[in-house]
DNA sequence: CTCCTGTATCGATGAGTATCGATGCATAGT
DNA sequence: ACTATGCATCGATACTCATCGATACAGGAG
């Protein structure tokens, strides 16, 4: 190797400024990490995701969530129970609806992982 | 209403910053954005993504990568064919061996969509 | 209390997928 | 040409999950 294929940055310098690629996750990370993207990982729930966020005062109800897809009332809350479970949304029941609310922060963790610096 | 309980600020303005919370995405994208997602949301593919970024070089061979999984060498072969197809990581074969590179750029299209303004 | 409406849970089913062993393919070495 | 090695593909299997209808549960109205 002559002295110009020496590399002037280290290879965790050169490669990529995002912390996912900047270091080896361990397999504790990996699975937990995973199991947000798994619950991001549907069109419905990212649309779900999304609409609630977009929604007129931050909140919509299950009622006007089922109206936007072609899927019964039982799938749209199995999606909304996983988005939940994943800590992505709140739910709180007022009288007889139950209002869904994003919460952004599980996002911006990922944003934190993925970004470039 | 009274007066206090106008809003100062319209719906997507109080919410919340990220794009994917301001702005309902419609189905194409959501669609678009799950395969990436389906892509990461598995604890091998994220730390063999991980791996093969952190590892010298920015670039891994499929051999050094099966060693650290206990996992037989066809089911790596399969997930890297699924990170590849997301656009996550490119191969380049160098004669016996196949090496495996990180693609950033997905990632950060992600950040933009989750991050906060 | 009884009925009605909105939502969650349950059980079943079909589709998708993670995994493996066997095998095929490409390249290097002899 | 033959063999050995690294990697990809194939076919099978087990498991996860998206979806539904049926049903249970909660709260409001009468």
């Amino acid at each position: 190797m002559s002295i110009t294929e020496l590399p002037l940055l280290t290879s965790t310098e050169m490669v990529c400024c995002s912390p996912l690629l900047r270091e080896p996750i361990d397999e504790e990370q990996a699975e937990r990490l995973s199991r947000v993207l798994r619950a991001l990982a549907d069109p419905v729930r990212l649309r779900l995701l999304s609409l609630i966020g977009a929604h007129t005062g931050g909140e919509a109800c299950v009622c006007e969530l089922v109206e936007r897809f072609d899927l019964s009332q039982p799938t749209i809350s199995h999606h909304l129970k996983l988005l939940r479970e994943a800590g992505l949304i709140t739910s709180e029941r007022r009288g007889t609806w139950v209002y869904y609310r994003a919460l952004p922060e599980v996002l911006e963790q990922l944003t934190g992982l993925f970004r470039a610096a």
